[in-house]
DNA sequence: GGATGAATGGAATAAATATTCCAAAACGTC
DNA sequence: GACGTTTTGGAATATTTATTCCATTCATCC
């Protein structure tokens, strides 16, 4: 037998296609693994590229491109492409249409706004995507998982994310106490040993919200940061810090990605609580 | 001369290619037309179809749209499909790639929790992009932006909503009141003549939210009410509406919707009265 | 109703693109 | 360091896909 033909079937879905390239790109020569990274990294561009721009980007001969459609699988490039072209419609129906004719309405008007802030949004949210440090979430995850209380604080423009983790929190039977700053209580003397701070801030960063982050961690309380760089002054008081990507339109944020980790987090907390609390 | 040669450039960006197809179709012959449509409708798909799927797609011979491609400006289709694939790339380099990637890690991670939540967002977004009704829309701007103060109530999931938008009036130098319900003082006749409401909420609808509204409109003040359905108790009380769609993960909102719509409306009414009163 | 010009469809051609094949190189083994 | 095996690169070929051209149809105006 020379070259064994394919032993796999060719994979019907773009997700059975990302399976079968991680199991394979173990052993595999090292041109065939160049392909398999430079695919990994780039399938998007699968759908509209020839098989002499991929092989290019790959930094391998068209030859050796097309060995790798077999190898996956494939009978050839052609087959392979097509199963990305017909995976490629979803998402955008006529999203981007509906938003030009939104905006047509005339700059400032509220449609061409709402064309804007929705923009900004769905950035923030891919921004998000692409960004996140799956590892600081997990910490951030775990130490907010122990902690008897979770104190809860964001002020301003964080507020609005602040209460709705209170609220998430409350749902899912995690002790937690917003800090609001109502009559300028700053109950920083609820903190009490074994519970754990959750402080949300960005540039220009709360004052308040810094100074009881501050005050957490000098009592030894552990804190974890949403902000909006690893630079920010509370990623420096903090033992966890979650970086949020954040497009603004006009002055304001659109919170999506904010609120998307917010979730998240708070969701991943409860879940690691029950857990641990039944077994 | 002949068949004039293209007496236009080509478009260059997307937005160009479909002005001039806005700006052409009303004068083109019917094959033509029946292209121009087809594309407009299906401008996404350029990219990685082939001329006889398009043309079969639009009920054309592919030689029709050939010469479509020409009286856009193009050489041939080639040139044209070129813009769409460049074009293409930007929008999601990676995005649904990187998505993937993170829900990988397990079902129940925190990161395939983010990718959830990220898509609930996105999708939310685009709904709302497709389903907004700008009249009713502007109609809910008008209303806010003639009353003395905007009275805000949103409680529970909607919460957040209200907060940040009372955050937003208040940086636009818009009176606004934000009705939170600390300390169950439903500061009801803090409504005055003249005054707005602009009420927030969504299924299970909140009794207090509902309770204010109808205060509100029986004594003759605008309700503008932003909710999940046309249908919803709210609406009924409401001078105004605008429906607001979202996608839930879980038991959870993703609030992006809801938050973009917010934005758009107190940056309208924010500008809608600095223009009346210096002009 | 016939002449004129534009519009159309399909078949022929040109260009681009994928695919195969084989000789040369690299690699590992003895 | 020679031998068999695997991997590689590039040139030759096959296939697909875009593009052109022209005969025919359709509409319009005289």
């Amino acid at each position: 037998m020379d070259h064994a033909a394919p032993p796999f079937p060719a994979p019907t879905t773009v997700e059975e296609f990302r399976d079968r390239l991680s199991a394979l790109s173990d052993s595999l020569p090292r041109r065939m693994r160049q392909c398999a990274d430079f695919v990994a990294a780039n399938a998007d561009r699968i759908a509209v590229s020839t098989v002499a721009e991929l092989a290019a980007g790959a930094e391998v001969p068209p030859s050796a491109l097309m060995r790798f459609c077999q190898i996956m699988g494939f009978s050839g490039f052609s087959e392979m492409q097509k199963l990305f072209r017909d995976a490629y419609t979803p998402g955008w129906p006529d999203y981007s249409t509906r938003l030009r004719n939104l905006k047509d309405n005339g700059a400032g008007s509220p449609a061409a706004l709402l064309a804007e802030f929705v923009e900004a949004g769905r950035l923030s949210l891919e921004a998000l995507a692409k960004s996140v440090d799956e590892a600081a979430l997990e910490a951030a995850v775990a130490r907010l998982a122990k902690a008897e209380t979770v104190h809860v604080v964001g002020l301003r423009r964080a507020f609005p994310v602040a209460s709705y983790l209170a609220y998430v929190f409350e749902k899912m039977s995690v002790p937690a106490m917003l800090h609001d700053g109502v009559g300028k209580l700053d109950h920083r003397f609820a903190l009490r040993p074994g519970d754990a701070l959750l402080a949300i801030t960005f540039a220009p960063y709360s004052e308040e919200t810094l100074t009881l982050a501050q005050d957490a961690r000098a009592r030894g309380l552990p804190v974890v940061a949403m902000t909006d760089h690893l630079t920010s002054p509370l990623a420096r008081l903090a033992d966890a810090v979650v970086a949020v990507p954040e497009v603004d339109f006009g002055a304001f944020r659109s919170l999506s990605a904010t609120i998307a980790m917010a979730l998240a987090l708070a969701v991943a907390v409860g879940s690691a609580r029950d857990e641990a609390s039944t077994g």
